[in-house]
DNA sequence: AATGAATGAGGGTTCATTCAT
DNA sequence: GATGAATGAACCCTCATTCAT
């Protein structure tokens, strides 16, 4: 890749950057191309010449978004930590990933763009899927997940969990409750039989 | 209250019945005054007359919903039904109230209009609150909860996964699962222990 | 018809007169909504209440000036004036309907717009051609047309002229030739044999 | 002229060709700078490098038009065929010219830019008018023109049936009628005379 | 000489809201 | 009290044109 070709890819990164910061504070429909375009520091016409439209910028940055995601997810599964930590870390890792993107955006697409709805969906499921299942086994081996439970009921609870609690408003007032929650999560409202 | 103030409520509600439809069906900032006053049979002027602003609309949308919902929660509490199936209807309960507010209306507000958010929140505090922990003593007596957890945090987990699965894209991927996500929610991911 | 509507339509007819003199004068593309907003004395979204886009704009507009044209063409033919006199007056008649629309106006739809084109095609078939084959038998029946000549050259021939005419440009430079291209329309470039 | 000059000539040339083709087929406003470059594999700035504005190509485009036109006409002039022929082929060329400048190409010019009009109006006047008088003379020599008309009247007539004539709707329902059509060029509406 | 990148100005369209009856 | 009519502001998008390399 050539200056040239670095240079656009830099500045591309820079509308999705801008982009993801005001979807995930603002919601989608909210933002208009106008403000990305003042965010990024270019003119909106530069966003069309590297986004054909809207719609197509709103897909590039949830690829985008996917992405780093994965990434950090992956982090987490092969760090050198006990299990229940990375468990932990994957549904409050809000801080830490410093932006997380709105639950709107994730909504958004599938809703009103169902065909760029199963896209991401399969690239969901080839990347963080196997990820998951990996992490599962291992949690399983190590008595940590009862083995009658299939692994796609514990990715959506789990995956529930850190959506819900990525929104700001949820964030706050989880906090206090986390002990609870993650005891919840692990022995159920039961609670542990010991 | 007499005649005329009676047909004024009727139509007061038939708008925000209308309004909530909508705004259920295709999210809030995507229907217009103008379609709410086609679906309503009003004019646009005559929603002015009422709710002097689509904001004001909108805020007045949730509390006729949250009112609406507070009915239904009611109705599960009082039932004479065990414990265990009142919290399954709790979650599982969308094809029974035929209408449940879009997700995105609760995040609308709370993100969009802070001030109603508290109101509601506190409204929702003095009213639905109250019945839950009610309800929770119900299965903390009868074994079913650990009562060492807090009330807010199941709470929490189970507006959680009402809210969650209410969207009707995982309505319907859930359905399979819908024991292990019960398990789970009891016994959580470890499992029982008998 | 009542007040209401009768202002209604008033309003309505202001803007397409307000659109065909700019289209007349400019051509379709070059005007925008917001000059036939400015003529008109509305706003732009006032334009929008009416017609609902501007492709539905210059469609009502042409039937507006087809339904025009054909009043004034009927006009010709029932006059109590002599055959030759009425083919001048309809190839010659620009100054007389003080408006002519512009040919560009036709071109655009029959080209851009298929389907209003073939829809305009049978609106003129149905009225103007019944018109023109009545004007034709007379001027047969009075010696002033061969019989052996089908209706349809002659109206598109006659039409070919008329719409050729009208053309601004072309009528300027075209006066002082008047006699002799009545000449060559009645008797041909071989000229009167007698 | 070295090789640099011709290879500046043909790129002027391709531009030109591009720009002919696209305005022909969608008109001059719905064809942009963008498009043309595309279709004549050049970048944008390159069109502006040898024209330096739309306004200027689209005037070039024209004189290479007319020029291309007059080369077609000179043609059958000189040609060995009798003169009625000639005629014909004159106004019904289309399909010999393959590609024939679409009719709002011109009048736009005449209308837009009024200069350029006069300019081109003198170059037609140069080459054509001698051309086609010289044509009308050996009518007239032939008894197929009668020389009481002005050769302006038939010039102006022949240009006109040969405008109308190329725009695609117009010829395809002309066809059938090829024969009437010009019958009555030769004899006018009240037919021949023998 | 040629190009990729960037942009100001403007176009059609929609929306929440107000005016006038 | 209810409505049809009207509008300013904003939005997405396109285009001719210029900048920088």
């Amino acid at each position: 890749m050539d200056g040239f070709q670095r240079r656009r890819e830099q500045k591309k990164r820079n509308i999705l950057e801008a982009a993801l910061t005001l979807f995930m504070e603002y919601g989608i429909q909210k933002v208009s191309i106008s403000e990305i375009a003042k965010k990024a520091n270019v003119s909106q016409v530069t966003i069309y010449n590297y986004f054909e439209s809207k719609h197509q910028l709103i897909h590039d940055v949830f690829i985008y978004y996917i992405e780093k995601s994965y990434t950090h997810f992956e982090k987490i599964v092969i760090a050198d930590i006990p299990f229940p930590e990375k468990i932990k870390q994957f549904i409050f890792s809000k801080k830490e990933t410093a932006k997380q993107i709105h639950e709107e955006l994730y909504q958004h697409l599938m809703k009103e763009y169902a065909q760029e709805g199963n896209y991401i969906e399969s690239l969901y499921a080839q990347k963080v899927i196997p990820l998951f299942t990996h992490l599962l086994n291992e949690g399983k081996e190590q008595g940590f997940v009862d083995p009658n439970l299939s692994n796609e009921a514990i990715l959506f609870y789990v995956k529930m969990m850190s959506d819900y609690i990525q929104r700001e408003e949820v964030y706050q007032s989880i906090l206090p409750m986390t002990e609870d929650i993650t005891n919840i999560l692990f022995y159920g409202i039961v609670g542990k039989k010991d």
